[in-house]
DNA sequence: ATCGTCTTTGCAAGCGCTTTCATGACAAGG
DNA sequence: CCTTGTCATGAAAGCGCTTGCAAAGACGAT
């Protein structure tokens, strides 16, 4: 029951006016008198045209289409994000183009090539770290970006202080009478925001007068398994910590499960702190200590600022969201 | 440092050919001589040329462009199907245009217009159910669709049986000797995969004689949360269930955390079963027992099928993927 | 030498829409 | 009554690429 393909020139005819015409009632409609519009909308709707949407970027040079490059769509924090960057872009008429690299500065090289090639308007990345071909390229398109979690001069942002929020975690373990605390990091590889939050937390040790000794920092998979295996290697040690932070909330449960299925109570015989405040952290049990990371708003204020880019005004350059300690029980004071 | 743009006639006439051999040696380069092609090459490498996706959609009537509409990417299962179908497509030369209802079904229906207007090749949908106007609105387009996860006549789809999911998972517990077994289903709310995995696992209890009464059936949202909640609630009963099913690994994993933060021992006072076996699945305390649903794979071969049908193949109808019971320590034998 | 068959390339007509510029109508100002 | 300005609309030139068709060689076979 496939109709043949209403064009524009369709509509025109059946209302009478011209093709240009038609084209203003959709795209400005202020410019036609009330009559005439209502006569193409009419026009249109009897036909079920709909506007063909590579015609119209290739008329206007505009998309109406957004790049959106995250490491992961496995994983709550970019899922959120996404579908807050979603939410607002749909409502200025934006698509989202999504695309994931996994933790690889090729892949994210490669993605931004391929979203570039599509004809995107804008651009949503994260973190600051980049390969140098990605950044000559968006240098050469002259693409408009907006870099998210993290800032990096030259673009415009929409961050958290990730060092802070590791600061913020290391001071309320310390605050807490704890001395040896470890550190179980997510992957360092191409991930600014976990080397932010290992840095902030060891800048808060050091500050108090205390320091992270190597054996007690460990890095893993941003995973639950991954939590479990750095709480594992931590707890095998002579000198095992009586807290721990989890480079995100998901190793954070990780590292309690772990030291629960051993027996050990959480917070009582260890502490743990993780940084996010994900969904399921206020419903583990114990429930988590955590930094909050306004994931959504990052999204959604990242999107707000590509249009407004778009639209060529110049918001300010870079936004820095509010984070926030949320003490629950997965934290105590040292045995 | 912004180059102006190079278009393909740039190319041509650097190259010493006319456009349409530039054209044939990006898209046909089997169709050239090989000193031609790799003049065309050299020249279009030195320029920096990039097509424009907009104008080549216009000529050739393909966008090279798929949709996805997932009820949600703020789920592990769903990103990661997409993330398989990403990588499927990718290799056909295909992007992936995402979208989410958030179990909506004019959100789907507003999601798959807004796709459709974008000028999509192909879609991919997930479960059978579906607003009427989307259906008239796919019938009209004749848009190739593939389905995932629940099947529905008149449509392609890769699926996986959920009512035999719901079945396996209480046969298991049925063998293990309990005989008053709750439910802990997601919303059922446009979530035919519920529906059936609940439908299912009733229809084994009554198979082996049983029953599931009113009182121990729970609808909660699909989350730790919910699965903590529908636990509480379970537990409450005057005559509480001896063991309990969750409609998804999330609420499994809820439902132990809420029992063992009461007190109980899993699965010794409450054996829990789940089903999709989510990557922390494993690594939960108890590890948790649960059907194995094929989620990447139910990604990778919806791609792969749309991908064929667009080539003009005729794959087979609807693919079926095995699942497959994994028992862990969550259950073990009534009390 | 002639003809047919490939292979390789160019010509040119769009694809469906946007947008600049021009036009005509009409109201206000001098 | 003519000028000037404003508003609503139309004419037409593309946007950058693909592709059907045709032409031009190259090469064997006759």
């Amino acid at each position: 029951m496939k109709r043949d393909k209403v064009r524009l020139s369709d509509v025109a005819r059946d209302a009478g006016v011209s093709p240009a015409t038609v084209s203003r009632a959709i795209s400005q409609p202020g410019l036609l008198s009330q009559e005439t519009l209502a006569r193409v909308r009419l026009a249109a709707e009897r036909l079920g045209y709909r506007p063909d949407a590579a015609a119209r970027a290739l008329a206007s040079g505009r998309s109406m289409t957004i790049g959106a490059v995250m490491p992961t769509l496995d994983n709550t924090i970019f899922a959120k994000a996404l579908q807050a960057m979603q939410a607002t872009l749909a409502a200025e008429g934006y698509q989202l183009l999504v695309a994931s690299h996994d933790y690889n500065r090729a892949a994210e090289a490669d993605a931004v090539r391929t979203l570039i090639a599509r004809g995107i308007d804008g651009l949503v990345l994260v973190g600051a770290e980049r390969a140098p071909e990605t950044l000559a390229l968006l240098d050469d398109t002259g693409l408009p970006v907006v870099l998210t979690w993290c800032p990096a001069s030259g673009f415009p942002s929409v961050v958290v202080d990730n060092a802070q929020a590791g600061a913020l975690a290391a001071r309320h373990l310390l605050d807490l009478g704890h001395r040896r605390i470890g550190i179980i990091t997510g992957s360092l590889t191409f991930n600014d925001r976990q080397k932010a939050r290992l840095a902030g937390a060891r800048q808060a040790l050091v500050s108090a007068g205390f320091s992270l000794p190597p054996s007690l920092l460990c890095q893993q998979p941003t995973t639950l398994a991954g939590g479990r295996m750095g709480c594992a290697e931590l707890l095998a040690l002579a000198e095992p910590p009586t807290a721990v932070i989890g480079g995100i909330d998901l190793i954070a449960i990780g590292c309690m499960v772990e030291a629960q299925a051993r027996g050990l109570s959480v917070p009582g015989d260890l502490a743990v702190a993780g940084i996010d405040d994900l969904d399921m952290s206020a419903h583990v049990s114990p429930s988590l200590s955590t930094v909050h990371v306004p994931t959504a708003r990052i999204g959604a204020e990242a999107a707000a600022k590509l249009v407004s880019i778009l639209r060529g005004d110049a918001p300010e350059l870079s936004t820095c969201l509010p984070i926030e300690l949320v003490v629950r029980r997965s934290t105590g004071p040292r045995a």
